[in-house]
DNA sequence: AGGCACCAACGTCACGATGT
DNA sequence: ACATCGTGACGTTGGTGCCT
């Protein structure tokens, strides 16, 4: 099992667009470590599939720069593209699956100490009343 | 052992956002 | 206008625990 993608030392710091509009927010992910199963290594487990008769994905059929080739160096070439756009967005998916992950492992955080400041301070005000009352007494 | 439900991770597609 | 990127949605796959 490895850490697919580029090994991240240490901590991480997470950017995230929120959706209310109010900017982005970062977040501090403390030694953060996403353990990714990766045991297909860099060949995908899925079946490739072969384009059929349509175009999927808004293919567009344009003749390389420079020469013109025959229909089947131009069907190779639509080909070799769409793997292209296909590994792309393979990495792009999980990239976007780490960060995610990475995101939400921030929120938990966040809660956790969140609810420990709100635990002291409820225990502060309880202090503090008890306190004004004996001196009202 | 085999069937089943559940879950996490994945690849692909579609589509909006952004850059050139 | 086109290319590229980021991400939600969907279906697939493999692992795991539970029940019969």
């Amino acid at each position: 099992m490895t850490n697919s993608g580029t090994p991240q030392p240490g901590a991480t710091i997470v950017q995230y667009a929120t959706q209310s509009g109010d900017g982005t927010q970062q977040f501090f992910v403390p030694g953060s470590q996403v353990v990714v199963q990766a045991a297909t290594g860099d060949m995908p487990t899925y079946q490739i599939r072969t384009p059929t008769s349509s175009l999927p994905q808004g293919v567009v059929m344009a003749a390389s720069p420079g020469s013109l080739h025959s229909p089947q160096q131009l069907s190779d070439e639509v080909t070799r593209k769409r793997e292209h756009r296909l590994m792309k967005n393979r990495e792009a998916a999980r990239e976007c699956r780490k960060k995610k992950k990475e995101y939400v492992k921030c929120l938990e955080n966040r809660v956790a100490v969140l609810e420990n400041q709100n635990k002291t301070l409820i225990e502060e005000l309880k202090a503090l009343k008890d306190l004004y009352c004996h001196k009202t007494e």
